[in-house]
This record gives C-alpha cells, sequence and structure tokens, in this order.
DNA sequence: ATTACCATGAAACACAGTGTTTCACAAGTT
DNA sequence: AACTTGTGAAACACTGTGTTTCATGGTAAT
C-alpha cells in the first residue's frame, strides 16, 4: 500500500526553496522575539505568526520551540568552536581567552539573545560536548582533576562569564574579560602550576 | 464592608495546625516527585495528590511549582551558608572547600532531588546572592576581578561541581572533592598569588 | 505545457494543565 | 457554644499544544 501522508513529513528535500524560506523565516523570528521576552512566554504560534508562516506548518519542521533554539544554538558553538580551539593551547594561555572574547563581541546581539532567551542550558552542554572531545586529544593535565569534570567546569564557567559579560551596560573590554577568562578558567585548567 | 473572601488569603495564622500540616505535605510530595522525573513534567495535581491534599488548596499557599521549589532551595541555601561560611578564609583555602563538601555529603538526597530536578537556576540565584554578600564584608582581593563577577564565577562554578559530583554512580571522595573545588574555585579567587 | 509531486495555510478538533469561583463542611480558636 | 477559617470538591473558563483533513499553489521533470 502506498505510504498515507504522514503528518510531519521528513523533508529529504532541503533544496526546495520553501523549505529553506520557511526555517529561515522561523529561526530569525525566534530571535527577534527572544530580544523582547525568554523563551517560555513566547508560543508556537507567536513564533510562526511573526515568521508570516502557518501555524500547523512550524510542526512540520520542529516538535517544539525548544528544540528550534537548541538547533540555532548548538550550530552557533560549533562555528564558534571551530574558529577559536587553534588559539587554545598551554604556553600562550591569554590567545585562547582572547580569542574567544573577541567572537563573542563581535556576534554580541545573538550570543546575547540566546544566553539570556532559555538556550543557556543547550549552550552549556553543546560547550561541554566539544570541551570533552577537545580535553580527550589533549592528555590529562592534572593528576586531581578527572578530564570529565574539566570539561564540564570549563563550559560551564565560560558560559557563565559569557552571561554576565553580555549583560552589562557597559560592558568591560576584550581584553579585560579575556583577563579575567584566563585567570579563572583557561590557567587553573591547562597549566600545572597549581599542583602542590 | 468586611473584606470578601479572597480567593488566595494570605495566611497570617502559620501557626495553625492544618496550614502547617499542608505545607509541608506539598514540600515533602514534591521533594519524593523529583526523585522520579524533572519538574516540568509533574502537574500540580500530581504534587496535590501525592501530599494527599485537594488540587485548589495548592493554589492557598504557592503560586506555581517553581516558586515552592525555589521556597524550598533557598531555604536550603541560607541553611548551607550558616553552616559553612565561617570555615572560608584566605589562610586555609581547603577548610572551605571541605565543610562545603561534608555538608553536601550528608543531606545528599535532599541536594540531588534539588539540582538536578529543576532547581538549579535558582540554587544558583541564591548562592550567588550570599556570595555577594560574603564578598562585601572582604576587600575586593583581584584588582582585575570585580567582585559581582567573582561572586557569580564561584556560585555558578560549585553548583556545577556539586551536580557533577552528585550524579556519579560511584562517586569520588568528600577529600577528592574538596580538593578539586579548592583549586578550581576558592584558591583562585580568594588568594592573591595569581596577579602576574 | 502538461503532469505528478509536495509544502503550505486554514479550519476544526481533542486534549492537558492552569487558575478561579462557589459552597458545604470540618477543624481550629475564643 | 459560637465564631472563625482552612479545606475539599465540583464546575468552569482559558491558554497552549499537537493532530487531522483538505484545498491551493509553487516546484520539478518529461
Amino acid at each position: 500500500m502506498t505510504q498515507s501522508k504522514v503528518y510531519r513529513p521528513y523533508f529529504a528535500t532541503t533544496s526546495d526553496p520553501r523549505v529553506v524560506q520557511t526555517r529561515e523565516a522561523l529561526r530569525e523570528s525566534l530571535l527577534e522575539l527572544l530580544d523582547k521576552k525568554p523563551l517560555d512566554e513566547i508560543t508556537i504560534r507567536e513564533i510562526a505568526a511573526t515568521a508570516g508562516i502557518g501555524y500547523t506548518t512550524f510542526f512540520r519542521h520542529h516538535t517544539s520551540k525548544e528544540e528550534l533554539l537548541n538547533d540555532i544554538a548548538a550550530e552557533e558553538i560549533v562555528r564558534l568552536f571551530e574558529l577559536i580551539l587553534p588559539a587554545f593551547n598551554e604556553t600562550d594561555t591569554r590567545a585562547g581567552a582572547m580569542a574567544l572574547g573577541c567572537y563573542v563581541k563581535e556576534h554580541r546581539e545573538l550570543w546575547s539573545r540566546l544566553l539570556t532567551g532559555g538556550a543557556a542550558g543547550k549552550l552549556r552542554e553543546e560547550f561541554t560536548r566539544l570541551t570533552r572531545e577537545f580535553a580527550a586529544v589533549h592528555g590529562n593535565i592534572h593528576d586531581w582533576l578527572p578530564s570529565e569534570v574539566g570539561s564540564i567546569f570549563g563550559a560551564s564557567a565560560t558560559i557563565e562569564l559569557l552571561t554576565w559579560w553580555l549583560q552589562q551596560e557597559d560592558p568591560i573590554s576584550v581584553e579585560q574579560f579575556a583577563t579575567i577568562h584566563e585567570r579563572l578558567v583557561v590557567r587553573p585548567l591547562m597549566t600545572s602550576e597549581n599542583n602542590n
């Protein structure tokens, strides 16, 4: 028998202009709304209306607004890591902190919305995952620190520092942020000057 | 005129045995349910039913399940701080970390449910608030670190380390936890060996 | 250009969870 | 005993989610 029309089809044909346009409209709509209020005060009907697409169409692409936001967050974290990861090394701990600060400052609006809008949890999760991969390549630096804990600590502390930074009305400079991040996160994790 | 019966009365008479029994039942009911599933999968009807009280009665005491959980979390944080704060000082950075580890280990069940059940946000918030008060008493230690950031970092990193610790099947010892917490959180914040 | 395909929009619906009103009753207070 | 007040239950309105069905119009291939 022919498969009956399913409610939520799988879009193998992502090349269809209608699909890409719908998906793009939904993403931008959500980010626009996140500028005004947190995720749990935003309804799917609202996202769809702002995007100019039908309510039911939303579910043809995403199962929930959380999933949509998480997708955006996960992609953005990957983009961040691709750019800044090479800057992290044991000898120059400041380089990594500066690379991070510069990237986030350049994408300030997006990151503000993600961090304060409800995606902080997903950002932390994905950040931890990628940090874990990074840690797996490098050797374990401290014998007193399970590498899993190091990843969680590094990711969480970084996300938290970024959240604070982006929420400031009159934020400190990238250099000052890098100093804080380097001394509180990078250096304790990546150097062995802490082994007594 | 006599004030008409309001829907959600203010219980000035907290001494009424019925009130204290209801409130206590609701708290224990929520904590019991948190052992099985996260907060957002728990309904108010479920909390009330488990507590053995009527659904509408819930709203006479709390506006939402989040508020109920936050109340529990806030009180527990205050209790924690009263006990461990005296142990924190610049000369013996390990003492504070040990006091924290011991307290949480003793209250392991409660803290597991709070941290993984959905109160982590409120715990972080209250932890930050009390850390800020603590930091206000002590002078600012690092000139490169705004004390507000120090509070946020200390609170978040601590909550995150505790969450990891309590989730382990075969957790590390209190001593090992204290070592990690001391070197990643307490020492960077409270000693000035980091000023180059 | 005709055809087959398929994403979309709209209407109608089922459903769960929240929050409120009202009232009878029972437990607590004086 | 009389008064006060917290509780339980029923009935309800409301919001947001998720689904089904069908007509329409854009898309792609021969």
